[in-house]
DNA sequence: TAATCCCTTGTGGTTTAACACAAGGAGTTT
DNA sequence: AAACTCCTTGTGTTAAACCACAAGGGATTA
């Protein structure tokens, strides 16, 4: 398995952790980031010099530094990475667990593997990487796959998320309504903002919005 | 320095970074532990031995599998820890930087230092054990300072701990009441609780109860 | 075209939360 | 002891949120 590898991971700890393992069991080419912008400049210069990576092992958040960054997670770096490069491998390698999240990587954004850090991250990584580049299919660890498998997935749309992420923000329902009249977003009515509100607490089984405000935070499914 | 180091991280990845790094800047004697429970016992055993560790870099969180363990975090490890052999220093090495938590680390578990894990992590845990062990004082990488530095941390009590956990678990303040009265905690009546919330509002500069919450999880004051 | 369904919105009434005012208790200061 | 402060609690009012009912619009189907 010769390859060109690109590991995008600000935590120097993780970081050396990773290359430590692959230097063990691959002879690939190992680069590695701290910075989504490092990172997709140097996908490109790759491009450019025509030895491309063939494999992005990519985290998901990014330390905001002082220093201002373009592509400032995994999720932007990844598309951006995609749209250069459509026929490069990526694997997320990510603490990250929460089911609509990893959801959304591989319907949204492509990825071809994810991996949650962990007791065995490394080991599974080492899977992801031999499955998604030996087989060309995709890998999901088995925590990512329980998270997923974890009772049914609540899908909500952007709209639903946006009310909620206004609570959180300490928007009254009222408010919201005429946020929702300056910005035309549609329905705008306090009413119907009560309707939802109504529907979502039923669907997530929550109490009161403060609960459902919570829940919705620890599914990941609000900013 | 020679000293006798047990590393407490759970995730392979992060574990295995750590070790390699120590490795390069230190002769000393490097143990590991994925579980709270089996870093318990080593350390106990290190004891009994008559050959202590000296030093236990420890995560604060750690996965919950599924075997039961008696340590579920990093907290509880330092307790059991610094109750079995309270000269050993205690370093925390943890992405998490909410002021709350930090504080309370240094103001309650006793700990020697604590370093964020991030783009220098590494560089800042060798800093770490440098002025821990060989300086005898305490370190706090600057992450962690300026988390703690942040807007003057805001302090709120156990009760009021309390109360913004029920109301993310989806009580009314009239059911908080009844709750309290059942648990003999005082104050109990519906008015009073109302007024914490609007101390609480206040102090955290928070226009809703749901956006209190949110932020009193951000900050890592309630679960 | 009429019938049907789904979504939005309005109305009015109930519950819950927020707030101003004030009485009473405990502890402190003068 | 009187004056004082701080906290708790009650009362009554206003605001916000919740909810049942129903009217109307738009799309689909018979």
């Amino acid at each position: 398995m010769v390859t060109k590898v690109l590991i995008a991971e600000d935590e120097d700890s993780d970081n050396l952790g990773i290359v430590s393992k692959l230097q063990k069991f691959t002879n690939a080419h190992i680069d590695t980031a701290q910075f989504c912008d490092k990172a997709e400049i140097m996908i490109k210069r790759g491009l450019q010099e025509n030895l491309p990576y063939h494999l992005l092992i990519s985290d998901l958040s990014f330390i905001k530094g002082h220093k201002k960054h373009k592509i400032i997670d995994g999720k932007q770096l990844i598309n951006v990475v995609k749209q250069a490069q459509p026929e490069i491998k990526i694997i997320v390698f990510s603490q990250e667990n929460k089911p609509a999240i990893i959801k959304s990587l591989f319907e949204n954004y492509n990825i071809n593997g994810y991996v949650c850090k962990g007791l065995y991250g490394l080991q599974e990584l080492i899977k992801a990487i031999d499955t998604v580049i030996k087989n060309d299919i995709s890998y999901t660890c088995p925590v990512a796959k329980e998270a997923l498998h974890q009772n049914n997935i609540l899908q909500i749309n952007s709209y639903e998320v946006l009310i909620l992420q206004l609570l959180a923000k300490g928007y009254k329902q009222e408010e919201i309504s005429q946020h929702f009249i300056i910005n035309s977003i549609l329905p705008n009515s306090k009413r119907s903002i009560e309707d939802r509100l109504r529907k979502l607490r039923d669907e997530f089984n929550a109490k009161t919005n403060i609960e459902l405000v919570v829940i919705a935070n620890k599914l990941g499914l609000i900013s």
